[in-house]
RNA sequence: GGGUCGUUAACUCAGUCGGUAGAGUAUCUGCCUUUUAAGCAGAGAGUCGCGCGUUCAAGUCGCGCACGACCCA
């Protein structure tokens, strides 16, 4: 047995010079704290508690408590443990984890801890841990985090049930857990006080975790098609990639600003450029705009990019990777959105811009091909265009308001106006459109990828345009990015490139309703 | 930016027509050696988000502000 535990074999808790330096250290913290803040009740009661143990030699934060198994192991050692099993036959397990209930009976006690594998009910009985350590143990409150070592056994009603022979206090807790029924349900201190939420609402923790294996998922799918994860400037001199206002920062010692980067696209195609020709960065960016239930300032994106590829080679591999995906994280590619059932198995529906017009929207065909009758459709929608918007701008916008929230199962669509698509490269029969999809499902864009435009000249004469346009009303005033011109000049490749919202995906896989409940730590605005 | 709703004990929530602030959980005390949201008896716990106003009297009515949620732009 460890000298470290409190059992049968300690008359009193045995007491440590380090202990006793560390209690000293800490007996002073909690008078401070306790003379310095306006304490409510329950938090004083608990800084009591913890004086008390303190003063008995207990070490609050102790740092040498190794468990030898985690709570999942003991519930599959548990299947061969029957309500004949004597508790003191068999193996000894060790265990830590925090307090979520507590039911204290006199001389003997239930209580149930939770690590990071599970729960398990733990019984602990004056007669079997002896008087000093049940002591101890009746100071312990909810929230408070405590190993157990003893044997597994059934209870009356059939539950598993460590045995302790001996316990130890590994963290104390100064403030209550939130109410055990109803857990913790206030959106703002869930979001504020993260930790709370992923202790007491176990679905939270599982959105986190199938958040980490998409993202786990997507890399596989991507390295084992060759593509080779790199890390591009979240900080750039010239936010470029995208259209969004960036933030700003500034360097010191170079005496520049820089910009929190709104897409790595750039970059990542002067990878292409550089001869690498699978390339996939999954990151964050950063975009200075609104917040709501599907923005959050800082945002997960893939991207990637396939050399010698196309955006019709992009649409076949972004089926297969998030069909695969839903599969592997939900068990199904008939996945529940917010009531409507989703259904992610391929092949995917694709439409042209102009077929969705028709198709969902039922717009006549003869109104799409005619300019005055178009602009006459989207005036009586109440779309407002500015004086140089043109027939792109204008189909793009009776998409986004006729079609768009319409496109439930994953939907393809294709030949976007070249007008809105500054970096797409232009399709070989149509130059009005582009070689370009977005990709939606449950209504919301998904993935935005295209054939890349190569063509310097093209390329730099679309973004003095772009500038041109957009430079007057803008905060932060667009520059050319002139390196980037310079490496098209080099000779890119032929490409196509992708950008997969990371969070949205999750959302759908993970029936989030909003982006909040699948990022660990949502900007906010300051407390108080 | 606009609209709607919300903010009361540590947590989850009631609070009527304006008249001394309520419940459950949690906490504390006592009892209780196989409980299951344990139980029984008792107790303590509040800047009613903040400010101004109306009123003899405001958690409640009015105005403003803060924070949040949802919808819209």
């Amino acid at each position: 047995m460890s000298p470290f535990y409190y059992g049968p074999l300690c008359r009193s808790p045995p007491v440590k010079v380090t202990d006793l330096l560390h209690n000293g250290l800490t007996l002073r913290y909690i008078t401070e704290l306790t003379m310095s803040e306006e304490l409510n009740q329950v938090l004083q009661q608990r800084r009591q508690k913890a004086a008390e143990l303190a003063e008995m030699g207990v070490n609050l934060y102790c740092n040498d408590f190794k468990p030898t198994h985690a709570i999942k192991d003991l519930v599959a050692a548990g299947s061969e443990i029957t309500d004949e099993t004597e508790p003191d036959q068999g193996r000894k397990y060790t265990v830590a984890g925090r307090i979520m209930f507590l039911r204290k009976m006199g001389k003997a006690s239930f209580l149930q801890i939770q690590d990071e594998s599970g729960r398990l009910q733990i019984y602990i009985k004056r007669d079997a841990v002896g008087e000093a350590a049940y002591e101890i143990f009746k100071k312990l409150d909810l929230g408070d985090i405590a190993g157990f070592s003893g044997g597994l056994f059934r209870t009356k009603t059939g539950e598993l049930t460590l045995h302790t022979e001996s316990l130890k206090t590994v963290t104390k807790s100064l403030r209550p857990l939130p109410e055990k029924f109803h857990g913790l349900t206030d959106v703002e201190t869930r979001y504020r006080q993260r930790y709370l939420d992923l202790i007491v609402n176990p679905e939270v923790r599982d959105t986190f975790r199938k958040r980490v294996e998409i993202i786990r998922l997507i890399r596989d799918f991507l390295v084992n098609r060759g593509f080779m994860e790199v890390e591009t400037p979240m900080m750039q001199p010239i936010a470029g990639g995208a259209t969004a206002r960036p933030f700003k920062t500034h360097h010191n010692a170079l005496g520049m600003d820089l910009y929190l980067r709104i897409a790595p696209e750039l970059y990542l195609k002067r990878l292409l450029v550089g001869g690498f020709e699978k390339v996939f960065e999954i990151n964050r960016n950063f975009r200075n705009e609104g917040l709501s239930t599907r923005h959050n300032p800082e945002f997960t994106m893939l991207e990637f990019y396939q050399a010698f590829a196309t955006y019709e080679d992009l649409m076949d591999l972004t089926e297969e990777m998030i069909s695969w995906i839903a599969a592997e994280v939900t068990g199904s590619m008939v996945v529940n959105y917010q009531g409507q059932e989703v259904d992610l198995s391929p092949p995917w529906q694709r439409y042209t811009m102009d077929e969705a017009l028709v198709k969902v929207a039922g717009i006549a065909p003869e109104i799409l091909s005619d300019p005055a009758q178009l602009m006459t459709l989207v005036k009586e929608k109440g779309i407002e265009l500015s004086p140089q918007a043109g027939v792109g701008k204008a189909k793009t916008e009776l998409f986004e308001l006729l079609v768009e929230e319409k496109l439930l199962n994953p939907t393809f669509i294709t030949a976007y106006p070249t007008e809105v698509s500054p970096l797409a490269r232009r399709n070989e029969q149509n130059p009005e459109v582009t070689d370009r999809f977005e990709l939606f499902i449950t209504g919301r864009e998904i993935a935005n990828a295209f054939s890349e435009l190569n063509d310097p000249i093209d390329q730099k004469a679309r973004l003095e345009k772009q500038i041109a346009e957009r430079g007057k009303d803008e905060e932060v005033f667009p520059v050319m990015d002139e390196d980037f011109v310079r490496a098209l000049e080099h000779g890119m490749p032929p490409a196509a490139g992708q950008g997969i919202g990371i969070d949205r995906l999750v959302m759908l896989l993970t029936d989030s309703a909003s982006i909040r409940d699948v990022i660990l730590f949502p900007h906010l605005r300051a407390e108080k």
